[in-house]
DNA sequence: GATGAATGAGCCTTCATTCAT
DNA sequence: GATGAATGAAGGCTCATTCAT
């Protein structure tokens, strides 16, 4: 029993550092440019070893995955945490993920790819757990909403609706940032995703009452 | 001179042929397994000639690119000729995104494509055709929300920015469908967007008065 | 006949700015990386042209090659105009060679492209062209050792054997400039090869007599 | 134990096998025309396998340099070896010298075309190699020359320079072999190599006392 | 004389994956 | 459990040369 868990502690130690040699490439050269052949070298191991813990090069970026979607929970349950109202927080969300869209772009660059790949059959497990932190995301946004509507502050809609809707949009305006010099002409990337977060929460608004 | 304007002809027909091949293959075996030498058996020519009409793979997968966001103008530009209010204009814009991005799912897919790779410098002339078309793209979007600020159904916003935000939200929420049976638990990807895009036409509408 | 001498004299212009295409290319790119292609579009000529007025790839090269030894040719040849002893000259043919083929490196490519090169059957016109310009250069040299020895400054040598020798030494050491950061181990390649120049030179000379 | 010397010793011979593959290839071809591929299937191994022993294909034709240098060094200590006068010594250089460059011809080249072209950043390792085999030739014929110097045949050079400048003009002339038909007019190349290192021994020698 | 489209063999290199040890 | 040698198809791309117009 004592000898199981130390095996399954082993065997977490070995992949946090397979994936600590992955996210070191990636940072290094790009998703695209990282080979098996130099994850291992840089987690001095062998090859054949990366295959006995990872089915493919593609769990491994997954898993990396999970990292970034981590990374951006932990900013949004700060924002929750805090004592701001629930449109600040929606804000602050927006301004999270453009932040986080630059400043760990590469993981950013990751969600993207998978949101862009055809659906690879991957282990169900891990596959279930990246979901789960998708969803995670996706609640923390919600309650936003849902205290919102609570509050009387915004309309009656359906938060989880409209977190998926929100999140969506942020992730399209983000990639829009790639268009800034051509077919946005001038216009301030930023400017706009910031403008485009404020219309959203507006529209969430209540409308005046007088 | 009939000459020069033939060989002119034969020219654009060659690289007619080229582009088809490329496209059969995008659309058989998607954009990362097209390979040019596979265009290039496709297509009944010698690799080497491939090379003679474009720069690289790249342009090519460019100038497909270029295809679909003719496609899809046109759609938005159909919308815009009928006579319609304003927002039902948007609502249509919105839908037709959705809907081109099923239909037409590897044009969309070589939009994102190139959304997510890191710029690559290629003709200028290709590039800034394709940059027009989006910009063309963008300008039927801001119109019909000029329109809607005209009549005084919309609020007094910039019609510019919010075109931009409109579509990137668009983009963005399109990208999502590919969750729907994870992280969106069963909530349909289709009402979800439809919504969306109704908020964000609500959004923009004058808060009514009474 | 004026018609044939005119034919002539456009012929030769057509060669001299495909030559002025190649040698800017030359300059640019090095020997290797310069192809037909790029000659013909920097030429602004048709690549058939190229091949009508010259054979091969090899032979523009080879025509380039001309001009090296020309360039060279002159150099000695203001050499032999000064009124100096004949050690002075050949000193000074020694530094004129170490300068030419760092100054003139890519002429100096071409000239050990060829001399590294399996002979290529080229037209024997321009082959004996070049073969003339590289007697004219012995002879210079020759000259020298001709005029130490009337002088009786010199031994009594055969001149053209030890201006072959001699020049054959120049190069060779020449090419070891390559070396001066590892085999060399920081002697300085410069005054190696002066140092050699002057021993050649002395080894020429009459032992003093007393 | 065993094991692991055994896997050494299996990795030197698949090198030796790669090399042998790529040498017979280079006698047969040139090196211009021997390609990877080639050598591969000459050796009867995936292009890959090539690739997991050698970084590039200039990694390849380097180690057979360092087999032409070995060869030549091999000549050189033999000639130290016997019982001959320094004088006898560098003669004998010379002419092994000339023999060399004809009967290891691809040899020769090889080491013409790393002197021609520019260097190419390999891992340190076998460049280290390399260069001391070079620095190891010109300890010999430094050694003959020391020699000489001390049993006072030779006047007071710098033996270092000296041997660099010898085998400097010895590489120099045994490529003048190439003009023999042409510039040389007739004169019989080997004369003049074998003229040539006998002026540059006599140019070592003391002058004689009387 | 001049053109330039077409060729296609060939180049070097990468890399995910397997499997015998 | 761990290793790492071996694979070989496939990748994008170059280029000297030809020949019908």
């Amino acid at each position: 029993m004592g000898l199981k868990e130390r095996r399954e502690r082993e065997k977490e130690a070995r992949k946090r550092q397979i994936l600590a040699a992955a996210r070191k490439l990636l940072f290094k050269k790009g998703i695209q440019s990282t080979s098996i052949n130099q994850i291992a070298r840089t987690a001095e191991l062998g090859v054949g070893t990366i295959y006995f813990y990872y089915q493919s090069k593609e769990e491994i970026f997954y898993s990396l995955q999970e990292e970034g979607l981590d990374i951006f929970f932990r900013e949004i349950d700060a924002i929750g945490r805090a004592k701001t109202a629930p449109d600040a927080k929606l804000r602050e969300t927006g301004r999270a993920y453009l932040r986080f869209s630059s400043e760990q772009k590469d993981y950013f660059d990751i969600i993207n790819y998978f949101l862009a790949t055809p659906t690879v059959i991957l282990g169900s497990e891990l596959k279930q757990q990246i979901d789960r932190k998708g969803s995670h995301i996706l609640e923390l946004i919600g309650g936003f909403i849902r205290a919102g509507v609570s509050e009387g502050m915004f309309r009656e809609v359906d938060p989880k609706k409209y977190a998926i809707m929100f999140w969506g949009a942020l992730h399209g305006l983000t990639q829009f940032k790639k268009l800034e010099d051509t077919v946005l002409e001038g216009e301030n990337h930023q400017h706009i995703f910031n403008y485009a977060v404020d219309q959203l929460i507006d529209g969430l608004k209540r409308p005046k009452e007088h």
